[in-house]
DNA sequence: AGCATTGCCGAAACCGGTTTCGGAGACGCA
DNA sequence: TGCGTCTCCGAAACCGGTTTCGGCAATGCT
């Protein structure tokens, strides 16, 4: 049993060709064949490629971890997933983990995956990690407008990078969906459908994409020529209930909107809910549009018209970047969007009621319930 | 620019606290101090003891990539997901990775993540895991019922621990949710609602689970002296659309089932669509109970009656089977089983018509429209 | 008292790399 | 021919640990 485990071990090791391997075929020291590979400029260019030819054709690949313990790099990037209350179901995060380590993979690097409960949990987690050397930066997913990560993270001088834009974005590096042109372009869809009183839930302004979402929702609103209205908009809605509690407020108005926008699907399946219970029809009677793009907007009937973000995209090129600034520490911050793909749903469609006649409607479904 | 670089690594450097400033601070050689950390018996009680103090005092934490390179043991399980056509968007992810790397981080132990297009590309993953020693074993979700995962890994001697069980399961480390009883509960709840003829779709029978879940059918409908009919039986579905089409079937019986039992909550989309799109109310003209406790089940409308799984416990428990397996080698394998909770939902009821009554009702929605 | 054990620790090699330093040889130039 | 310079590589220290080996002192035993 025992002989058996070493033997195992053994021959796993002798199928790894180590760079003493590499040099005693070579002829060359350790040290030589190490400055070849990593490009130090005081070697020939004759050996340096008879170096990376055999290294080739060995099939070499140094063991990052004993690199690590000189170099300091790990060449693994630490992403913290924060589980709060409201979002851990969201299921991006299989598509975005898909995009970040076959970025991280193309360059030979991993990925390091913690979870945390809380703020000061992750910061306590990311500090263990890079004292331990398993992350040499992080990717912060789900920034926050003012986030104390990157304030951390800054005066740490760690390297990290931003899925989401913050308050003050100027020198730091980030990737993003931009969700202000997609609310703008709901609005633009809406008003083309004949809605002219348009509501908005929002989601906590803590997040960074709440300000983007609402800028989008007015600056959309102004592309149109119709008039912003505050009692239209209701923000800091972060669940189905929150929503679903809003919804009932926009309703509740003597000239209830619409079509409501909400600022994630999650939001949209309290809208659902009211609309459900009151007997209102979605889709004619009331017009709802979502954003993420997540499979519970399919589950819903109507199914919900939303924007799709392209998440695996996003951790493909949140990954490269990352990489690509560890490399050159020296080059400036990058920055980088992408835009969201409009999903049809049954759930808009041309305004059966006006908003007078629906709040009369309204009314009398509330009578029939009570 | 560079000094600063430097400077900071310094500062980071110094911040740890190593194995020999240890042994210098308590006049004891390195190798003296390792072994007694290590818990080797040739170091007295004492000694050890003294060592241990100094090292929790100082916050000496022994630098996991030093230790690897000699012992071939990186402390990192390694976890590939494979990113299915059908399954992508499967958001137990979050759960499972909190409970994974919570577990870890408890022993110290870090998680190294992958994602593979393919399943020999996730044999390729492993194999390049294992080699670069960037995970010591893996966790293997989703198994199938003869998983070539499995093969791979017991002939490469490379530890591993299923979340699930497949075929042979006699040797393997498992851990599961045993929705089989899940499945039979169902049929319990709905026969004593009044219903009679219950469908059952079922997911590829090349997943582990779907055997399960097949088998809890039937043996529901034993335990409530239900005869078994093969045709309210369709298997093989991955898909809503899929399910859609199973349920079309179904429905197309001369006697159709009044409630539908799904193997997945996606699987129950496609039920709810062609329900909806014949008129059909769900939860009294036509019963539906799903599994997973996945989020688009509480998208739906009527809300979907499930099983809850509780997928953190399930991530929690694999990792410290793993962690426990690596320790001790010689360890017999370990297996471990949860149960689903039952989330009622407005899916299901007395069923308001009989199979018969159905039939002609499914009739006349064809005929209007037609 | 003499001798073989045993317990406990130091010394040193080792793991697989990186990096510094110094020197041999080729070369240019007077 | 002599000398300085430059190119390129070897030697060796180092990173932070682990593990083997050997020896010294204290014990047990006759």
């Amino acid at each position: 049993m025992r002989s058996n485990g070493t033997m195992d071990r053994r021959a796993r090791d002798t199928a790894r060709v180590t760079i003493s391997d590499l040099s005693r075929a070579l002829s060359l020291t350790k040290g030589t064949v190490s400055r070849a590979l990593n490009g130090y400029p005081d070697i020939s260019e004759a050996t340096r490629n008879r170096v990376i030819r055999a290294a080739q054709a060995m099939g070499y690949r140094p063991l990052s971890q004993a690199q690590a313990i000189k170099t300091g790099r790990s060449c693994s990037l630490g992403l913290v997933v924060e589980l709060s209350q409201y979002d851990a179901h969201r299921p991006f995060l299989a598509e975005f983990l898909a995009g970040l380590t076959q970025a991280a993979s193309a360059e030979g690097w991993t990925l390091t995956i913690a979870t945390s409960e809380s703020e000061t949990d992750t910061i306590r987690i990311m500090r263990d990690l890079v004292r331990d050397r398993k992350a040499d930066g992080f990717i912060l997913q789900r920034v926050l407008w003012e986030d104390p990560r990157i304030a951390y993270l800054e005066r740490e001088n760690v390297p990290f990078i931003c899925y989401g834009r913050p308050k003050n974005r100027e020198k730091v590096s980030y990737f993003d969906v931009v969700s202000e042109a997609a609310m703008a372009d709901a609005i633009t869809w809406l008003a083309r459908l004949g809605h002219v009183r348009i509501g908005y839930i929002g989601s906590a302004p803590d997040y960074a994409y709440s300000h983007a979402r609402r800028d989008g929702y007015r600056a959309g609103l102004a592309a149109e020529g119709l008039t912003y209205d505050a009692r239209l908009v209701v923000e800091g809605a972060l669940s189905p209930d929150h929503a679903a509690q809003a919804t009932r407020q926009l309703l509740a108005l003597e000239t209830p909107p619409t079509a409501i926008l909400c600022a994630t699907d999650t939001l949209a399946r309290g809208v659902y809910e009211v609309a459900n219970t009151l007997g209102l029809k979605i889709g004619s009677e009331l017009s709802v549009v979502g954003y993420d793009g997540a499979p519970e907007g399919q589950a819903m009937w109507p199914r919900l018209a939303t924007f799709a973000v392209d998440n695996r995209q996003a951790g493909a090129r949140l990954g490269a970047m990352f990489i690509a600034r560890m490399q050159d520490p020296e080059a400036p911050a990058t920055q980088g969007v992408i835009r969201a793909t409009f999903t049809p749903g049954g759930s808009t469609g041309r305004p059966t009621l006006t908003s007078d006649q629906l709040a009369r409607h309204l009314a009398n479904l509330a009578a029939v319930t009570a």
